[in-house]
DNA sequence: GTCTATAGCACGATAGAC
DNA sequence: GTCTATCGTGCTATAGAC
């Protein structure tokens, strides 16, 4: 693999698990396995390596919802797999982690990727929303966009629950609680 | 006020803005206007105090729970109110977005007082949701512990979402759509 | 109980050789 | 395109005077 993509992914996987504050562009160099001069040869510094880093992250994410989002079945099914699909619960959300930053949030380059992904995946989930609206799968009354949201609060909102606790189980709760409100 | 008392709450101030990583002793003596020896004479370093400062912010947190969780009204009024009260939603949680730090997470001592916090919000909101199922304002199929992590989700995932947003509307709009599930 | 001085190290970035 | 050397700053903490 080329110098510029390990730098990147590696800036991924720290911007994951450590922050912005938290990660230097000494440990992605580390981790890249490349040196000074060839980081700041291919990037300006941190920001804009970081900057990257999120936008790539971002556009993971999105894909992976779309595998259940753009699936088969009905709005339900699809919302309900998306739901339940697999996660490392204790690692949390690559992107939603980077709203805690304050040096990502204040600064728009970085925060565009956060807004964008999450937009997008609102967005995304109230169209599957409608769409079960339509087939008379959720009420007449319900706002796509307002359950929408709902939906992406609950995971992001889970995760933080499980990490305070230490064990993935409120997250699993949470989501629990979610369908079978959704279901009911 | 005494310079103990102005070190953990400039403490607590600051690892709500800037979390663990982020905040440096310096800026905490400066914040509250002490010196370095001052600081390190009635704590023995930046854990310690953040300890203090952390478990402080959970109490304030809990109590501000209580205040609607233990109010007047139906179990649903109290949860409606909880849900709805007015939150500096921009900021976030000053304990959930804690969890997002690594050495906070990886540090028992650290991760303790989160995990306290949570784990009382998410037994008493399943009391309360008890309560109502009890009255029949929730169906008997109700499960009090997920939808009690549920609710505490939503608010933790609706800070995220807000952040990233740049503005309080996808938090406004994750509570109006969990009000609407539950009071469907 | 609070002050100033200083330690030893990591930060983010730049310079210039190769 | 990658290397090593170096800059100036800030980090967390300790020492010792007052």
């Amino acid at each position: 693999m080329e110098t510029v993509e390990r730098l990147i992914r590696s800036t991924q996987e720290l911007l994951w698990e450590r922050g912005y504050v938290g990660t230097s562009p000494k440990a992605i160099q580390a981790a890249a396995g490349a040196g000074q001069g060839s980081m700041y040869h291919h990037f300006s510094g941190k920001a804009e390596l970081a900057k990257v880093a999120i936008e790539r992250s971002g556009a993971e994410m999105r894909a992976a919802a779309e595998e259940q989002l753009g699936g088969a079945g009905t709005a339900r099914d699809r919302i309900t797999a998306y739901l339940s699909r697999e996660r490392e619960v204790l690692r949390g959300c690559r992107v939603g982690r980077l709203t805690a930053d304050p040096d990502v949030v204040a600064d728009p380059e970085l925060r565009a990727p956060l807004d964008e992904t999450f937009t997008w995946l609102r967005t995304r989930l109230a169209e599957v929303v409608a769409e079960g609206k339509q087939a008379n799968e959720f009420p007449a009354t319900t706002d796509p966009e307002r359950l929408a949201a709902t939906i992406a609060a609950v995971l992001q909102g889970g995760y933080v629950l499980a990490r305070a606790a230490g064990t993935p189980e409120p997250f699993e709760q949470a989501v629990q609680g979610l369908l079978e409100l959704i279901n009911a």
